[in-house]
DNA sequence: CGAGCGTTTGAACAGCGTCAAAACAAGTGG
DNA sequence: CCACTTGTTTTGACGCTGTTCAAACGCTCG
């Protein structure tokens, strides 16, 4: 990974810049402002971005590949907390350090800005104040839902919907999967054997056909949808 | 519940006001603006606060008792993403219906704040703003922790994590546990019997000491870290 | 072609859920 | 003050879902 560092000055004049386009009805501003300051960077498969522990320097999005968010045990149990996927941001959160680590997937394209400048620019920017609470509001829903996920459903169910919502935000029903069934249990609170075992029973039930592993299609996805519930 | 509705104009009127202190380096904007506004309402044990898909008119935070935040499935179902004792503030979605449903879980008292009031004051106090960003980042943190104890835990840390947790946010080793078996379970991703099973477990290896089945007095609290990890 | 992962599959096991009953607690009315 | 009711908690027996351990299979990439 190759990057260079994002001048916080250079992100408030651009700020200030943007403010009168902002009131003529603008409907992103971090879009407008801050991301046309980002600096993209590449990352392997299996690269760390960042550790537990590590400062939090840095806002990203993902642009290309999959992210995963991951707690790690001292026994080596872990758990997925998210995948994200193009579009997705990531790394904001309380205080200065990270209570997850992130890590590429696969090979990722994914857009830095600097932490800072970010929240200099949400101090005196409420659009983008506001815009910085949605992200963090949104990736609180999917946790809940997640956690309804993990504490009532089971292996059918939790892979079921799995596949669904990885085909909802992608917005295909062809799914290619960039992780391993070992990625996957650690996702759904499973075993890397019952994922395997519980795609399989799906296969043979028609929910789903597989052309190789990692290639899944979702063959009925109102009858899988009835699974999930 | 009986109540009066807060006003929208008070709300702005006291931001407006209240900025110049602010600027002078008040701690909690959120508290001293909109706090002052908040009709303190009482719940009964079990009454719902609001349905999920209800409209979201109100920011709310718990003054005494115990409040429970879940998700139904139709089939009975039920998963606790959390529990909220007094200093805790909830209701703060995203869009304009919850997606969730809060209930008292014994009797509360609970201070409510017109929502649209609040998010027009975080319009023009960035402040208040920030502050709104800040519940939302800690809520989302505590999920994540939330996510890793279903995903990864057995029953024993589950409980023994359940217990501390819950000693740790209310400051005491001697707890009084508000909700019931059931309440526990729904939050732990256990039925209520494995709840109960693992506490008289628990009680005796000599973790805890029951004076009745809602009194926990956490008799190591180290070696119950220990099962937690 | 062979080495090294990732995936599938199998068999035995265990943890937790389910069902059922009994013990307990708290409130109600006689 | 006691009998009765209702809801919560505990305990037991049993079974199922998902884990563990192990082996075979199949990609992918030197």
């Amino acid at each position: 990974m190759t990057m260079s560092v994002i001048n916080v000055d250079q992100l408030l004049a651009r700020a200030t810049h943007s403010r009168p386009y902002l009131e003529a009805g603008a409907q992103d501003p971090l879009q407008n402002t801050i991301e046309a300051t980002g600096e993209t960077v590449s990352f392997d498969p299996n690269e760390e971005i960042y550790a537990e522990e590590d400062l939090s320097l840095y806002l990203y999005k993902v642009r290309k590949g999959t992210v995963r968010i991951c707690r790690l045990l001292e026994d080596g149990r872990r758990q997925i907390s998210a995948f994200l996927v193009p579009g997705d941001m990531f790394g904001l959160e309380l205080g200065d350090c990270h209570s997850f680590s992130a890590e590429a997937v696969e090979a990722c394209e994914i857009s830095m800005f600097d932490r800072r400048g970010v929240q200099a620019l949400a101090q005196i920017n409420n659009s983008v104040a506001m815009r910085l609470w949605e992200l963090t509001a949104q990736s609180g829903r999917r946790l809940q839902e997640h956690i309804l996920l993990l504490g009532r459903m089971t292996a059918k169910a939790k892979v079921a919907t799995f596949l669904l919502s990885l085909a909802d935000r992608i917005g295909v029903t062809e799914l290619r999967l960039a992780m391993a069934r070992h990625d996957i249990g650690d996702h759904l609170g499973l075993t890397l054997e019952t994922v395997s075992r519980t795609l399989t029973q799906l296969e043979n039930e028609g929910f789903i056909r597989m052309r190789g592993a990692r290639a899944i299609d979702i063959m009925n996805s109102s009858a899988l949808k009835r699974l999930a519930a």
